[in-house]
DNA sequence: GTCTACATATAGAGAGTCTACATACAATGA
DNA sequence: TCATTGTATGTAGACTCTCTATATGTAGAC
């Protein structure tokens, strides 16, 4: 989930509300990620150092945007070697053996 | 780790320690999975009906082998599926975008 | 006699996700 | 005018899974 959020502030910053959205669209519909999911994310990636954020008021309403600092971008760059591995490993294990 | 499980199974039956010993084997000594994460997961998924088991005597040690159920390979089939979507997916939104 | 490998198992901590709820403003439509 | 839908943030509590640590016991090697 983390490296998600990282991941498509990486091009722009965004809102709470916002990422969300990010996160359906490009997983095609997919990925229904619940605000009970990604606003605590956000608060710990932002306790983390991963992520800044700023309040804003957009047509009367209230917005905290989050953007990716340096060290939030370091952090999606090993996370993202690290998911290869996964994938490789995982896929590896659940592969069916042939039997020949 | 249920699907992983149910993979390494599907081949021959086993008892929980070999099963952890097949998991470092297959993924190359990557996955070290601990005794408190297999125990239990082995009882939840006989629980589910997707394994069966049976006490067994080797050499003076009780072994309590497990063997893949016709509903643990349905389940294992779909995972597999699963899986491959959730790579997709992920992987999709994960990827880093071309900025032109 | 002690250490390592084999073998199973539980208790409790820790972390993260989900459901459900609470709040509030804006715009649309009946 | 009032209700509904969409935008927007946030928390509480339940739930599930994984991990660490611990407990127990046998077999074989040194």
């Amino acid at each position: 989930m983390d490296a998600l959020i990282l991941a498509v502030l990486e091009d722009a910053p965004l809102h709470g509300y916002a990422i969300i959205e990010a996160l359906q669209e490009r997983s095609g519909g997919t990925l229904n990620v619940p605000t009970g999911t990604v606003y605590p994310a956000l608060r710990r990636l932002e306790r983390t150092g991963f992520l800044a954020s700023e309040w804003a008021t957009v047509g009367g309403r209230k917005r905290r945007t989050y953007r990716l600092t340096a060290s939030g971008a370091g952090h999606l760059a090993g996370e993202r070697t690290a998911w290869g591995e996964f994938v490789r490993t995982i896929g590896g294990v659940l592969q069916p053996r042939t039997e020949s």
